[in-house]
DNA sequence: AGCACGCCGACT
DNA sequence: GTCGGCGTGCTC
């Protein structure tokens, strides 16, 4: 038998190994190998198991099978699926998906002993004697698989003698650790398989009881749930809502755990030890064994396109490619691309258009307006505090200014380490990156050197300021990036919505969020800067971003815009919550500049001469207007 | 990725 | 003449 393993290196089709007699029946698709390749040793994963191989040289042999978590040949193929869509190699893709520990921080996982029958009557002879430990049993015939004692602790509240004594009395066992070592298969690692399960659009402020809804039916029918959120701070917010109210395992999954907590999450997922996975854009590749609903929550959120490492795939793009289970897209404010497909009848529209009661709204020009704070919105924030109300000041940009620009190079200043804007930090009067870290030692342009710098837009920090020395006794708090940095930072952060402060200072990043209670005032500051942009999802974003902070309000509160753009419809649509207006605007200007949703645009780099001009050939004669590409070719041959 | 090989300009 | 950079191909 042979092996054809996927290696970590920038090639896009697997090797060859022969295995020996020894690894039978250890080797597996999805397994973890260490192989010999080019004179040293490398690990990479089982794609297929075959008798022979195509290689017309000798075979060098499979070194070993790593006891590392494994892929299940459904989520191989899932991402080797994502890999070709955006063209990527998918070795480094699946070896740096994969966890290559598990947390030795041993939770035991128990499991109902006996036949179905058996267990539902030793649930009905304690429940008067012992009704904590019939409580418990009963837990573990609902979820059917067997579940970490902490689970079973924190969500029954109660201690660990219950467990011991129905341990003891062998009502209930420990259940193995490692899942089931799946036999060595010969055949073709199975596609996504097709079929037409349901789409929906929740298009709603308020999702969360049809999430539970949909999560709970699901489990009625003995299948997973993955529940994928936009960024580690609303995906822990989620996970721990979803614990208060849910009745069965869940997990939270982000690339920020520590590896060994994402192998055991890994294995739970397959093993189904786990139901519900609260996760962020890289929980979609866990091996889930019975995946039946995926929920992507806050559907229009850029953070799902990965943006940083190959493949540069999108989360909820590639869930609407998952023929084979339910799937539900959640927002207040939809992308183009799924109200669109909602509109064709490609997926089942659920619209509650209940929004906000009592909110009034207002947009200020800030063309006829002196200052960066205008007097309207100082009024109105002078109200807000007189009533014992608090304020959100939404601003686009963190640090002083929006950006500094070189006047002799006429660009913004970037970053010689990471390419980011450099911000200009008034206090320390240096230029600073916000990415790395790196001060400039001069106050230069570091591409020409040019000393004659140009400030310009508003940063948050300029505003908390301004509005410290308009505002002397009220307490003024800021949220942005670094706010995430430290859990004392997230902290005064977390403290500062829940009430401490009466003014939050707060930057795109804390825009999005639950209702602020007590929030009489969300005001947004140089949204423009969105607009501005060279982008044709800025009027989208602008409208998304709007919608988000006015959400926090409270009933009865009071929405301002202060904006260069008084009269563009992204601006006046989201200050009236009429998104009709935003994407009969927007879907009109995509189609007649055959902008997604009707068509697909990619950025393709080929740093090679003469591949680059073999693939622009055959692009030209294969292109099909409007048409998805299907084309199986790759930049690698 | 990492390494070998070959093609063309630079220079003891 | 040949040294070495860069572009290219190959690895089971």
């Amino acid at each position: 038998m042979i092996a054809r393993v996927l290696l970590p290196l920038p090639i896009d089709h697997p090797f060859d190994f022969a295995v020996g007699e020894d690894l039978l029946g250890k080797i597996a698709v999805g397994k973890r190998v260490v192989v010999r390749f080019h004179g040293r040793e490398k690990t990479g994963i089982v794609h297929e198991l075959a008798e022979k191989s195509d290689h017309p040289g000798a075979l060098e042999p499979v070194l070993s099978v790593r006891p590392d978590p494994a892929f299940t040949a459904g989520a191989l193929a899932f991402c080797l699926d994502t890999a070709m869509r955006y063209l990527s190699p998918p070795g480094p893709f699946v070896n740096r998906l994969l966890p290559r520990t598990v947390s030795t921080h041993n939770e035991r996982y128990v499991r109902a002993v006996g036949k179905l029958d058996e267990i539902a009557a030793n649930i009905q002879s304690l429940s008067k004697r012992a009704p904590r430990q019939a409580e418990a049993l009963r837990y573990l015939l609902a979820t059917g698989t067997p579940c970490p004692e902490s689970d079973l602790k924190r969500k029954l509240k109660t201690s660990a003698s219950v467990f011991k004594r129905l341990l003891d009395l062998r009502l209930i066992e420990e259940a193995p650790l490692e899942p089931e070592p799946r036999k060595a298969t010969l055949t073709k690692s199975s596609t996504i398989k097709e079929g037409t399960a349901k789409q929906t659009l929740i298009f709603s402020r308020s999702r969360m009881e049809e999430y539970i809804r949909a999560i709970e039916e699901a489990q009625a029918r003995g299948e997973s749930t993955l529940m994928l959120e936009p960024g580690i701070l609303i995906a822990r917010a989620m996970f721990t809502k979803l614990q208060r109210s849910l009745a069965m395992p869940i997990s939270l999954y982000h690339s920020g755990l520590p590896e060994g907590e994402r192998g055991r999450i890994w294995n739970d997922a397959s093993r189904q030890a786990t139901h519900v996975v609260v996760g962020t854009r890289s929980a979609l590749f866990l091996p889930f064994s019975k995946l039946g609903l995926v929920i992507v929550d806050e559907e229009q959120d850029r953070s799902y396109k990965q943006g940083e490492m190959i493949p540069h795939y999108h989360a909820r793009d590639m869930v609407a490619r998952m023929t084979s289970v339910e799937a539900i897209f959640g927002s207040a404010a939809p992308s183009i691309e799924t109200f669109f497909s909602a509109q064709e009848g490609k997926i089942q529209l659920v619209h509650d258009s209940t929004t906000q009661t009592g909110t009034n709204t207002m947009i200020v020009d800030i063309k006829k307006e002196k200052g960066t704070l205008s007097a309207p919105l100082l009024a109105a924030i002078a109200e807000t505090l007189a009533a014992k109300k608090r304020a959100l000041i939404g601003v686009n940009a963190r640090g002083h200014f929006q950006a500094v620009l070189c006047k002799k190079c006429g660009r913004p200043l970037r970053c010689p380490h990471c390419g980011a804007n450099l911000t200009y930090d008034v206090h320390t009067a240096q230029l600073v990156c916000r990415v790395c870290g790196v001060t400039q030692p001069r106050m230069a342009c570091p591409n020409c050197g040019s000393r004659s710098l140009r400030f310009v837009g508003i940063g948050s920090e300029r505003i908390g300021d301004e509005l410290r020395e308009r505002f002397p006794s009220a307490s003024i708090a800021h949220i942005d990036r670094s706010s995430l940095s430290s859990k004392a930072a997230l902290a005064r952060a977390e403290g500062a919505i829940d009430g401490e402060a009466q003014i939050i200072v707060a930057t795109p990043l804390a825009a999005k969020g639950p209702i602020i209670p007590g929030l009489g005032l969300a005001a947004a500051i140089g949204a423009d800067a969105i607009l501005a942009r060279p982008d044709f999802r800025a009027a989208e974003q602008t409208y998304q971003y709007l919608t988000c902070l006015f959400d926090r309000l409270d009933d009865g509160g009071r929405a301002i815009v202060q904006t260069s753009y008084p009269d563009h419809y992204a601006v006046v649509a989201a200050v009236n919550g009429d998104y009709d207006l935003l994407y009969s605007r927007e879907i009109s200007e995509r189609e007649a500049m055959f902008y997604p949703p009707f068509s697909h645009l990619a950025r393709l780099l080929i740093p090679h001469m003469r591949k680059a001009d073999r693939l622009i050939h055959m692009r030209s004669e294969e292109r099909r207007v409007g048409k998805e590409c299907r084309s199986r070719w790759s930049p690698y041959h």
